[in-house]
DNA sequence: GCGTCACATCGACAGATGTCAATACGTTCT
DNA sequence: AGAACGTATTGACATCTGTCGATGTGACGC
């Protein structure tokens, strides 16, 4: 299975924001599935903590800490946050990179975006 | 208890999108809190069955049967996207009727947009 | 008052979710 | 090879969530 699904597709099919019209059953699986990667607390401070990074990208080691969650936890919640496409990982020696997936959250932004 | 949460003001307290820095304990949770009542397909719909109707407020009776789940379902999700705060409850007669809490999406999208 | 209609609440249930300790895995260094 | 380090996975647990049938509540019409 894939480590990052392609739900932004879905998402930029065309011009059906959530609230411009009905969404099909698709889109609203696909928005659904990317608002429960951020319904919960940490993963909005860790994907927030991602963002405010300097070079846009964190390593777990960063994060444990300030979330004050055990590693297992914070491992389990990116994972979380990559399968729901909104941040990617790439491995560079032993540590795990995160960074925000580009775009995403302007996708997501959009779709929230009544009229239009 | 109200019915409905000040959720707003900490969303739009100033310049402080998820992605803009780090998100204080207090702007996190709230962000989730909003996130969690959008993380379900079925609320997605109704919401965007909701903005989508005619003068923007729809009642259970319109929504119980394209949703195609139990009234009391139906009521359940209603009640979760009110107590986010993302729509607002007014009774007219027997019917209940639903309507989108103004601006309230917008919030959640300028909270997701990066970069302010 | 009585029945009906629209909706909410309750109770119950299966399944999902957040959390951590323990453990396994892969990389780097000696 | 072996040790140390950063991360992922597993297993277990309590809690939360979505769903529905049954029942309650309030409004309307007779």
């Amino acid at each position: 299975m894939p480590t990052q699904l392609p739900v932004l597709p879905d998402l930029a099919t065309c011009c059906s924001p959530a609230t411009g019209g009905r969404v099909d059953d698709a889109a609203a699986e696909a928005l659904a599935r990317m608002f429960k990667a951020l319904a919960d607390p940490n993963r909005v401070k860790l994907l927030s903590m991602i963002a405010a990074a300097d070079d846009q990208e964190a390593c777990v080691c960063d994060l444990t800490e300030p979330v004050g969650l055990a590693q297992p936890t914070i491992s389990h919640h990116m994972k979380v946050l990559v399968e729901a496409g909104l941040v990617s990982r790439e491995q560079r020696g032993k540590w795990a990179y995160f960074s925000l997936v580009p775009g995403i959250l302007e996708s997501l932004a959009e779709a929230l975006s009544p009229r239009r």
